[in-house]
DNA sequence: CCATCAATTAGATGGTTATCGAAATATCGA
DNA sequence: TCGATATTTCGATAACCATCTAATTGATGG
């Protein structure tokens, strides 16, 4: 199957996405990463946020600590993806208020 | 009628809505505030945020700026309503992502 | 091995912001 | 007019954070 499921997200999460989103460049980064369903490389983001290699990863792991990116390793390189349950969930709640 | 129209956000809007987002006492009292459709009683607010009111007001100033909350001020007193279209053409905004 | 390259970590810095107390403003009731 | 009350403004402070450079780690190819 092509979906994921739908989760609930703890409020401790739900804190953290918020200010993941909060920073324009992140907020720019993940709807990158968003725009291809098998995710995107590292260096591909790199070269499209002009930002040091640095700055990137820090953002890449405020990213991931909210759960809103999987960081995959391979070798020297890392590969990115959405997770689309988690984003998901995150546009349900909100939708609540 | 009861629906208000959806309307575009600027990209500055969409930052200001963002930051806004990210406080999780900002994102309490927004709760709070949508929670009623007539709006709520910055007193109201304050006796359930313990906040003093210098604070509460700041976030509320970003609130309104962002767009989120409209503050109508009665004689001594402030009323505060979630302006619906703004929040809903945010959601909107984060589900293209 | 060794050089190279991708990514991360460490440490520093400048800017932003949440918070408060004190003071100001504005409104209402007596 | 006077006192009380609701909110805002001002000024200060401490914490946080985005960003950088330099150094480190880890993998790959020759």
């Amino acid at each position: 199957m092509a979906t994921t499921k739908s989760q609930t997200l703890s409020e401790r999460q739900i804190r953290l996405i918020g200010k993941a989103l909060a920073d324009p460049r992140r907020h720019e980064i993940l709807k990158q990463v968003g725009a291809s369903q098998e995710g995107i490389a590292c260096q591909d983001v790199r070269e499209c946020q002009s930002v040091t290699a640095p700055t990137l990863s820090h953002h890449l792991k405020e990213l991931e600590t909210a759960g809103l990116i999987r960081i995959e390793r391979e070798g020297r390189f890392a590969h990115l993806c959405l997770q689309r349950d988690v984003w998901r969930a995150y546009l349900d709640y909100l939708a609540t208020i």
